[in-house]
DNA sequence: CTGAAAGCGCTTACAG
DNA sequence: CTGAAAGCGCTTACAG
């Protein structure tokens, strides 16, 4: 920057000010130092701005990678918001944190962050109260059980559930079983996302005079697979499965189909809160309600700096899915005369 | 830290000397100066030790996220380099990054990072003379077209691929397809993953006397079912294939079965340098050959530290992609006598 | 509209 | 074994 000034025949200060554009400078002025600039390759060091301005333009992503893997949905999510951080001037940081805040704390006493968006949120967790002592600027994706007063972005789990609903009743399906993932641990018992949308489905299917029957199995293909089997011997007369549980959708399918029953012909099966790239992987494509990923990367992120420039926050939001049909959802297939039905005509 | 020297009767020299085990302190001192750190909860400020030391112990992950996607696979590399990272005192920051270089000189020149990973590299790949010319600590995921002098990790192609034909042959398979990914962009063809597995399978092959038949599909599940039908139809009397291309396999699995080749019954599929989560998300869960994406995260980030420190540097590897026998490998069906079997009889 | 100067919180020769 | 002091490359009141 010394440099620059010299060759522009002004001060550093002055440099300072048209690369920030922070303060009105001459024209003349401006265009012989951004000559310069351009001549010598400048560059200004972010380190040293940092260290004066106290701001690194610095953001992290707390993300508990031990804990919780990283399926294609988040990955997705973390581009979006380095992007989003990118085009505001700011870089992005994946931090691989701890759940329980301590490493969270440690981490922050560094200053090397300016702010920090949290992924995976717990119902109660004890990161939030980690940065509120601290703080430290932050955003959310997913919420605390009371987010009041709290930047967050997340899922309209509410409207998704019902917006599903409406598409496999709208098919004609009245038994629907809602498959949740079991939790890989105790932790994750009062992951948000897991315990709205199981109330969100319970308190929909309850206005819509459906059974609210919910189900969870494990994160995986096997788990998918023995659940299928055993929803075939329990409850044969399901219709339709809403599953939100990315990774086991496949087993599901497959599962089924070893006991010979199709998708969608004989079921139908909609995966919710997942992504495109997840549902086409799958033989047939999945319907699925789409999580918007990326603009929750990119809210979560600008939430952020709102903070930080003291901008008016562009506020808290939920975004519902969106529904993405493919071939996995079908009209449900003529139901086999039951009692209630004799009785009734 | 100046608090901290106050508190303990020191210098704020004698403080940094404690802090960064640089000098000896006696003992003593040392211990008063550690009471005071932890009494205040010192931690000490990160960026104003980069700028007093020109280092600011910061890595970044380029990784091309625009052009290629961010499997699985690749995710694993990146948490396990974040691990590895984290342990040596360092952050790891992702960038996603163009491919041609010029992004990435500008920000190197901001001086955030210390040293680079590359990912997804290309034969000749413009980022690598970005760096050389920079004088840019980094290391290689992957490699150049010539990669002698330069620091880098990547799979070894030659010994996957053999191992793999090893396993599929002693099964008694013979009719065996390589089936690769077509490039999403033209810049990707000359990846050098993809050109140094087909090189090795077509050199294998010749060794064993096999017909090296290479063919190659999209990247999703469409693009294998397609190329499932295709290759009934072209070449029936596959009994074999060894897939480089995770997205599409689910894709030929269910293609196959659509037309009645059940797997692994009448076809054995065998996909390698592919994540034992991807594997496990199929049904039949696939046999791969895993690629061993933990060590090139963690050696790649040693291999960038090792020139940051001057440490004598681990020196670049070869890691074979390990078997994984899953489900979808069985021996070969009972060849029905084709012309030459019953010439030779 | 521009500049001189203090200061951000450390590290690191250098001196003792 | 310890300390005084310069300096890392910027930003930012403050003065003019």
């Amino acid at each position: 920057m010394r440099d620059v000034a010299e060759r522009a025949g002004v001060s550093i200060a002055t440099v300072s000010f048209v690369v920030n554009n922070t303060k009105r400078v001459a024209p003349a002025t401006r265009e012989r130092i951004e000559a310069a600039m351009a001549e010598l390759g400048f560059r200004r060091n972010v380190v040293a701005r940092a260290l004066a301005s106290r701001r690194t333009h610095i953001l992290a992503v707390a993300y508990p990678a031990l804990q919780h893997r990283l399926g294609s949905t988040a990955m997705g999510f973390i581009t979006s918001a380095a992007s989003a951080a990118s085009e505001h001037d700011y870089h992005l940081v994946l931090w691989p944190v701890d759940n329980d805040g301590g490493e969270l704390s440690e981490l922050m006493r560094e200053g090397l962050v300016d702010g920090i968006v949290l992924m995976e949120v717990l119902l109660h967790d004890p990161r939030v109260d980690t940065l509120l002592s601290a703080r430290m600027p932050f955003a959310m994706i997913g919420r605390t059980a009371d987010p009041t007063g709290l930047a967050f972005v997340d899922i309209d789990f509410e409207v998704t559930v019902e917006k599903g609903l409406d598409h496999l009743q709208g098919l004609g399906h009245r038994e629907i079983v809602f498959v949740s993932e079991r939790p890989p641990s105790e932790a994750f018992r009062a992951y948000g996302a897991k315990v709205r949308a199981e109330a969100a489905f319970r308190r929909s299917c309850a206005e819509r005079g459906l059974e609210p029957v919910i189900v969870e199995c494990a994160q995986n293909a096997a788990g998918g697979r023995e659940l299928a089997h055993e929803l075939i011997e329990a409850r044969p007369r399901t219709t339709a499965i809403m599953i939100m549980n990315e990774h086991a959708a496949f087993g599901v399918v497959s599962g089924l189909a070893r006991r010979g029953v199709r998708v969608p012909t004989d079921l139908s099966l909609l995966s919710i809160s997942t992504s495109s790239d997840m549902g086409a992987t799958s033989d047939p494509v999945l319907s699925i309600m789409r999580s918007p990923g990326k603009e929750l990367g990119r809210l979560g992120v600008e939430l952020v700096i709102a903070q930080l420039e003291g901008n008016e926050p562009p506020g808290s939001r939920l975004l519902p899915c969106e529904l993405e049909p493919g071939e996995s959802t079908a009209p449900a297939p003529p139901s086999p005369p039951s009692p209630m039905i004799m009785n009734t005509s």
